[in-house]
This record gives structure tokens, sequence and C-alpha cells, in this order.
DNA sequence: CATTGAAATTAGAATGATTCTAAGTATCTT
DNA sequence: AAGATACTTAGAATCATTCTAATTTCAATG
């Protein structure tokens, strides 16, 4: 059974509380389902996991949940193209890769100073609060 | 009236026929049209526009185009979270910022060194074969 | 501890960008 | 010109997501 280890669940309370809302059964889960494993689920997909334990969960909740969790900055939201949205519990900064034959999504590790010289070609009177990094192409899996 | 410089016309008829297709009236307006404004439309305005020299065409039409432009590499699509898909005339490598006030999405210069570092950043195994960098925040206009 | 009121959840309907379908039209090859 | 193929078209269908309205939960108060 998934549960939200007590850092995570300290680390969601704060910023839940920061942002005058209240931490729920439902939120709490789906958190941790996020954080169980880190494959950039889809709503659909988090609706599947999560129904395991709160059986009675509705899609509408799952959506609510993950916006909710992103307007925190606990998750991040990845989209290729237009296929739904996946979601990623947001550690550090980190760019994304999508293997173009399974879809998958991998993360990046995206150094601070890479960022930095990112922000940089911008220019005058553009400031960016976020950016972004997709990466799309094959993953060569050797023998 | 809108209408395909020479050169432009050349380039398409020529990645149009690389990719065992037809060259038509529609394809060649869409792509005039892209080319007049260059502020990344949707389908939906693009359709607008070509309607204005094309008023038969159809919106499934305007959608079909810009997918053709794009597998022939002539235009890019561009991608802000789940709002409708813009178009660009794909000219050089370059980012895209979007004014998260007015929506507005504007080119950012991406010089090849910084496209280089990017690609250098992927792990042993990652092969991109595309890189989209999205930037979203104030464009700041003094008066 | 019951009450109250705001916040959250729920099921299902609605939305809206995009894609599909089937029929008609244009264009290329012979 | 005939036949084949590609393209366009209108409208229906799809599907991820959002909305709506009706409960339910929960923290705070009396």
């Amino acid at each position: 059974m998934i549960s939200l280890p007590k850092i995570a669940k300290a680390e969601l309370d704060e910023a839940i509380a920061k942002h005058g809302l209240r931490s729920t059964r439902q939120r709490e889960h789906i958190f941790a389902v996020l954080l169980h494993k880190r494959d950039h689920p889809s709503a659909e997909e988090v609706f599947v996991r999560a129904k395991e334990a709160l059986p009675t969960i509705s899609l509408a909740t799952v959506y609510n949940c993950l916006e909710t969790l992103v307007q925190c900055g606990l998750v991040r939201a990845v989209n290729y193209e237009r296929e739904p949205t996946r979601y990623c519990p947001n550690l550090s900064e980190h760019a994304h890769f999508q293997d173009q034959k399974s879809g998958r999504v991998y993360d990046i590790d995206l150094p601070s100073e890479v960022m930095f010289k990112l922000k940089s070609l911008l220019p005058e009177g553009y400031e960016a609060d976020s950016v972004e990094l997709y990466f799309h192409g094959k993953r060569i899996t050797e023998a």
C-alpha cells in the first residue's frame, strides 16, 4: 500500500497551508502516488493508481488535486504536444526527454548554470518565471 | 492580398515534392498566411485569415495543411500548456517566450552553441532529434 | 458536542481543440 | 480521356479537461 513518507507529508502540509488550503486524504494520496512511482503518469493513470487505495475517488478530484499540487509548487505538469498532461513530483530543476518509440518520459538533470545561461538569452524587457526544456528523440538501450 | 514570395514558393514546392506530396492552392496559401504575419496564430486564427482569400476553405483543410507543413519542416508547432497549438514558419532555430498577461508568443534567438550545449546535457543513450525551449513570464514594456 | 460555513469531493454533463469519415473534387499518369 | 491517387470538404466523433450542482468533510465556534 502506498503511503506518504513523513518528510513528504510535512512538505505537503506546509505548502498546502501556505496557500490557505486544506490537507485532505485525496490530496495526500495523489501526492503519494506520484512519489511512489516517478514515471510521469497522466491524470487518467494517476486515477487508476489512486483508486487502489481510495476506491471512491473521482476523476474530477484527481484533476483537482493535481492542479492544486501544481499550484503549490509540489508537482510539475509535463506537456508533450497535445498528449495528455503528465505529472512529476518537482524535486530539482530538470528537463524532460521523451522517447519517440515508447512515449515514455525521462528526467534530465539541468544544472543551475545552464538554467542561468538560458535565462540570459532573453532580450531586455523579457522576464521569465518559468523555463521548460523538452527533448524528443531516440533512447538507445544496448543489449 | 497575401501572396507567397517566389523564394518561399520554391522552398515550399521543393519540401512538398521531397515528401511525395502535391503543392496545392490551399497549402500554398496557408504557408503564405503564416509568413505574412508572424504572430504565432492558432489554427482557428489561420482559418479566419485564409478565408479572406479562399472563402470556401474548411477548418479541416487548415488543420491538414498545417500538419503537412509541419511534416515538411517548413513550419513549427508551438504548444503552451493545453492552449490551442500555434504555428510559426520555421526559419532559424529559436525558442519561445509567452507573456503571461497577453498570452502572446515571441521568438527568442537560440544560438547554435547553446543548442549544442543543451544537447550535451543528455546522458549516454539519449539521442535528441528535437529540442524545444519554452519561456513563460512577463514582458516589460517601458513607457 | 451540535452548528455552521467554507472548502473539498463527487458524478455526470459540457466544452473545445483536434481528428476522423465519407463523399466529392482536383490532379497526375498513361 | 480514363483510371488512379491525392486533396479538400462538411459535419460527426473523439477525448482530455473543465464545469455544474449537489453532497460531504472539516475546522472553528457557541
